[in-house]
DNA sequence: CAGCCATGGTCTACACCGTATACCACGGGG
DNA sequence: CCCCGTGGTATACGGTGTAGACCATGGCTG
């Protein structure tokens, strides 16, 4: 209680609303009386609730940065596979957030449009790094990285995004399966 | 004027809306007023906003289905590339409409969940028929053709996603190159 | 020490949202 | 002839984001 100043403590009550119920649900009355405070006084501290999910956002954001650099197998498939595991832990536990996130960092990016560029978007960068890893160890064809990496990327995204749309009918162990194996197929390729 | 049935033109207007501003600036005042009615009027015809929006998008829906089911080329690749325009000239040409049908079908899924299992679904079938010919005429290895099939849509979906939330600094011609780019790289696979 | 003012909180109010309810005009079938 | 289903209206309620006015408090400055 005497701990986290009252805008954290704000962000953090959204936070766990869009976390538990979707976008949707995070009103500022609700996040108010989550904080124990009065729905205006969040505006001392944010201009407006889409700053505040924006806010939410973003540190839910570097906390998967964070969470994703970390040390991995050596074995460059098993490399792969720890990486999407990760992606799929997040998109697959924490859905909403997930689906908020993607549709929240249309106008991040054009803030920094840039940013696929460079490959630095921390949930980015790791897959252009395993990609240049498999082309130096000469596991992967000798190739764009960044569009290599774009390639992987997304593939998992669009099938994580018809998953959670409903769209496919696997368990999750049976979808974590299904991703392994396309991820596999794309690096095998499809051609006779 | 003594035209469409009322229903209709509610719905006309509604998808006008969608297409035009995305779907939170479809409200039932502003249908009303396109239509030339009393918002409470919508409620004789739709039992709730909700409503109307998925039978606006269900016509939109069939359009597309109705658009795409037209004579391909011969070639493998260009039958490919075709359809992957087609996809492409809606995504990108009516990108509310788009997020909207990806968001909305969520739940359409949840009442028909077999939709993906036997690949019935109009922008789906397709794909998955596309990759039976490849595999008939010994241009794409012998495989599950709906998983090939899946691995080219949630790539293409991935990338268009990706497109849009402005994470891909690409004019619209350099996009689709990409796209083609892509989908040929998945084709010949990434391995060395 | 007196006074001021930034900080962070409150309460009230407004415009807009979806929609429940009540009412009404009218045209066709018993 | 009446009656009632159809499709329209007007009003109202509870919800939303947020603008605006107000106020307590505490730290800096004259």
């Amino acid at each position: 209680m005497a701990d986290r100043s009252t805008a954290a403590r704000i962000a953090d009550a959204a936070l766990a609303i869009l976390h538990e119920e979707g976008a949707d649900a995070v009103t500022m009355r609700r996040v108010a009386a989550a904080t124990g405070i009065t729905p205006m006084a969040i505006y001392k501290h944010y201009p407006n609730r889409r700053a505040l999910l924006r806010t939410a956002a973003d540190t839910a954001f570097a906390d998967i940065g964070a969470a994703w650099d970390r040390p991995r197998p050596d074995d460059f498939t098993e490399r792969c596979d720890s990486l999407m595991n990760d992606f799929l832990d997040f998109a697959l536990g924490k859905p909403n957030l997930y689906a908020f996130l993607l549709a929240e960092r249309r106008d991040e990016a054009r803030r920094f449009p840039e940013d696929f560029a460079d490959g630095a978007s921390p949930t980015f960068a790791p897959v252009v790094a395993l990609m240049n890893d498999g082309m130096r160890e000469g596991i992967l064809r000798r190739d764009d990285p960044l569009e290599t990496a774009l390639v992987i990327t997304s593939h998992t995204q669009g099938l994580v995004q018809l998953y959670l749309a409903g769209r496919i009918g696997l368990s999750e162990t049976d979808f974590r399966a299904l991703c392994r194996r396309t991820v596999q197929r794309i690096f095998d390729g499809l051609k006779a």
